[in-house]
DNA sequence: TATATCTGTTCCCGCTTGGGGAACGCCCCG
DNA sequence: CGGGGCGTTCCCCAAGCGGGAACAGATATA
């Protein structure tokens, strides 16, 4: 089932992966009971029984009705993490500044596992509805965000991030091959902000400008919206330099060891 | 450690004890390793490690510098978390409309193993901060979200919740028996909605009123501010009108079975 | 440079423990 | 009343996990 070629495999735990295989499907449809989880599985019965007894001692999960759902605890614990990543009082507070000033979508991600993640999202009044989310993992080479941060990571973590990943187009414009990316990622760190030309989800554009702290990179801010507001000239005019001065009040607040 | 008279004790697994009492210390402190971990839990190093290398592999941790912390996945999590509750893009706009009206702080909570939890908040333009956010848990009978959601579960269910409580006086206000939180309870279904004076926080009031589906509580929903605004007056009229009203918002756009 | 002392990692052994089969109790439906 | 769905319980047996100890780097100390 799984047979990539992860890079430390080691000693793993064979009931800790049984408890996530039940929280990821729990994740996925909330609800469900042990029978049904047991078949999903394909554990027994009494197998799945245990740990779900487990998991609700410990209120990781919630017998609900005729099933269970994921607890509450998860949001305190994804408070904590966000807290946990640089300081996150600032970034939120700069999002939706951005985001009331613009009026449209902005953003603010970091990068885990050679994936983009969501760590905040603001919509401005007439921002476009986008599926994204708080959260939501995304690739590297199709995002504003994710090019922006890539283009100042260092030189050896680019090259195992483009080696792993696997370049689906997802629109015409998307990048496909790791020459094209580089060639971008050089681009980036040559004008100090990425662009993302409806190369993720037709119709939209985005601009990114990256947020460091001294030589290391923290994450990346960005605006979307639709192509018809985001012409060329604003793209490369007043929303980088939206994007940019964001990023730098960011990076002037945080100070951290 | 732990000989609490939980109700379902049954049988339970403790490899999976063992990698959420690592989860449970990484989110105190991040950052810390296997050595560290191994210290605090008093367990083996090889135990430790295994367990790590487990998480890792799914993604559940991170390791970054010379120790571990908790991955952005928690994220994801608590966004699917927060959807499965009710209709959570409803109870968003409408917190924070609220809190655009007013100006002050204004939260969203349900119930959750006798606790409070909270699912959103929004801060108006002169709130006043509180150490409050989402996902913390609160006990349900010092605050006014609290009561109000007790007031309106199932007579047996407060019966239940209401005996496993420790009154602890946060203040000179605080509830502090079950005679005296049942007839405040009476009181709340009476006024259609609950009323927190001093009692969790010197200085700060709340009104809250609860958000149902036809019969069955959902939440409930509250402004809170310092007492010199929130005046007796204003608390039992215009503020009280205020979360009634959202409240029914919330009811009317919530459809499900 | 050598020594000491932290780390994290690996190996292997033996006992615990957790996974599974099967039986049981319950509820709902026919 | 009987059948089939659910969750729960019991018990057994091996395999999987916890732990001790040895190993390997990295950093500091002299």
């Amino acid at each position: 089932m799984s047979p990539q070629p992860n890079k430390r495999p080691g000693r793993t735990i064979r009931s800790v992966q049984i408890a996530f295989n039940i929280i990821d499907l729990l994740q996925e449809e909330a609800g469900i009971g042990v029978t049904r989880i047991a078949d999903e599985l394909g554990h027994s019965k009494s197998t799945v029984h245990s740990h779900l007894r487990t998991l609700e001692e410990r209120r990781i999960i919630v017998r609900e009705g005729d099933g269970y759902r994921l607890g509450l605890r998860f949001l305190d614990v994804a408070s904590h993490v966000r807290d946990q990543i640089g300081n996150f009082d600032i970034v939120q507070k700069e999002v939706d500044s951005l985001a009331d000033e613009t009026g449209e979508i902005v953003q603010f991600g970091v990068e885990e596992y050679g994936m983009v993640s969501y760590l905040h999202k603001a919509q401005g009044d007439h921002a476009v509805e986008t599926l994204s989310r708080v959260g939501t993992q995304q690739p590297m080479y199709s995002t504003s965000l994710g090019k922006t941060i890539l283009a100042y990571l260092p030189a050896e973590r680019i090259e195992e991030i483009a080696a792993e990943m696997e370049y689906e187009p997802k629109t015409a414009n998307t990048i496909t091959s790791p020459e094209e990316l580089f060639e971008e990622l050089e681009t980036i760190r040559e004008q100090g902000y990425g662009i993302d030309d409806e190369e993720n989800i037709n119709g939209l554009r985005c601009v990114s400008a990256p947020v460091k702290n001294d030589e290391t990179i923290l994450g990346a801010i960005s605006i979307t919206g639709p192509s018809s507001r985001f012409t060329e000239d604003r793209l490369h005019g007043e929303l980088a330099d939206y994007v940019r001065s964001a990023a730098n009040v960011i990076e002037l607040n945080t100070k951290f060891s």
